[in-house]
DNA sequence: ACCTGAACACCGTTCAAGT
DNA sequence: ACCTGAACACCGTTCAAGT
């Protein structure tokens, strides 16, 4: 019998891989954050022991890696997906954001583990790369472009996480309405700029599946920030 | 001999108390990273076990809670060390980023600390405030303003990760010198724009403490060009 | 009131053993 | 070659017990 269940097993579900860790690694990440991403708990999603994924990955750290190179996978089709204009910085530049920032919604946790790891990841080189040949065969010196990539990737990667969850601003104090109203009011009179504009932004917020704000246009906005900022810098260089 | 040795121990340190505790955290996270950062390591540092810490911290989550207050405490000293001109909102935002910044580069693991929690800690609700004021005062909408704390927010916990650190760029295939140049040449090959940058920027890196690049003037750079391009939707508005 | 020891349910990882 | 069980050195946290 436990021969038979054995057999069972292995028929029932194909040959672990390196590729079926990774992805079962990132249903778990997506599902229940970076945290749950545990050994043991990849390994019992795909019915084998924790130490069976050694074969297929170095250890935790190289499997975190794996999941940064599928992120970034992710973004270069994404970015193929695109048409590529090729001829304009400007459009070269502000479609890798774009590609790189709806990869980075799909993975909240992504960023965070991009800038927890100390050396970047060849697939992000290339990304690095593209922008980096379009701007300097536009005419930008290497230290525009070289600041342009701290500029554009620092929003990038810090634009995901909300700035406001007003709806817990307020108060950790209790669950009565009284004491929500309460808390409200106090927070009207301790932050009145940051009450006003809670109060006057929440209206029309574009898409609330991503919260009240950080919708596409705030992001658009902060790169189109940036890159008219940029192409000031190198017409009058 | 067991009695003298434990009111030995007492007289020796001062009681546990929740500031002892969180400064103990905040030393080993400088010192050792935020991974240092475990209950039982706490308590060893303060000659102590671990379930003691409970008495003046509810958990873990409280204990890292605290570790932003106390870094958040610091921006708001940093901010007040300067002087105020409270008159010019651009010098009041650049102000409040780059106390922001020295901040974070004392303590590099509290940008994705602070991006890890979920709510906003208050102090920050408080630096965001004063920003805010200084903006709408000026005549910002608040539409505006709202851009400004994500472009500018996300700019400040965004840049003090590094991007490339040439040194490890290049590979992880041997230590031999023939092998770096050999990856080194790999990298001018596959990279040619990205290798040509890091030629021309490299020479010149004003702070080599803070590694070959993200330096002051970096920093500063993106700052401005953040603030002039609000500037100008200010202006036009 | 403040600190502790033992215990529980978790980690990542090694190593010798199974098939 | 691929998977496993037992073991080791760590986690955070609870709880009853010490002073």
């Amino acid at each position: 019998m436990t021969t038979s269940e054995s057999t069972d097993a292995r028929a029932t579900r194909p040959p672990l891989s390196r590729e079926r860790v990774l992805a079962s690694a990132l249903a778990l990440a997506d599902a229940e954050g970076i945290a749950a991403v545990t050994m043991r708990r990849v390994a019992g999603e795909l019915g084998v022991e924790a130490m069976s994924l050694y074969h297929h990955v170095r250890g935790k750290d190289a499997l975190l890696d794996g999941l940064i190179d599928v992120v970034v996978a992710e973004v270069h089709r994404e970015v193929e997906a695109r048409g590529l204009p090729d001829d304009d910085w400007h459009a070269v530049v502000r479609e890798r954001c774009l590609a790189a920032r709806v990869v980075m919604l799909r993975h909240p946790w992504a960023p965070g583990l991009l800038a927890s790891r100390t050396s970047i990841p060849s697939g992000v080189l290339g990304l690095y790369e593209e922008v980096l040949g379009a701007m300097v065969r536009a005419g930008c010196s290497y230290r525009l472009a070289h600041r342009a990539m701290h500029a554009l990737g620092s929003m990038v990667l810090g634009f995901t996480q909300e700035l406001f969850s007003p709806a817990d601003a307020g108060g950790s104090l209790g669950d009565a309405d009284a004491d929500a109203a309460a808390a409200l009011a106090a927070m009207a009179r301790a932050l009145p700029y940051t009450t006003a504009m809670v109060g006057s932004e929440m209206h029309d917020a574009a898409d609330p599946t991503l919260g009240w704000c950080d919708s596409q246009t705030e992001f658009e906005f902060t790169l189109d920030l940036l890159l008219d900022g940029l192409e000031r810098v190198r017409a009058s260089a």
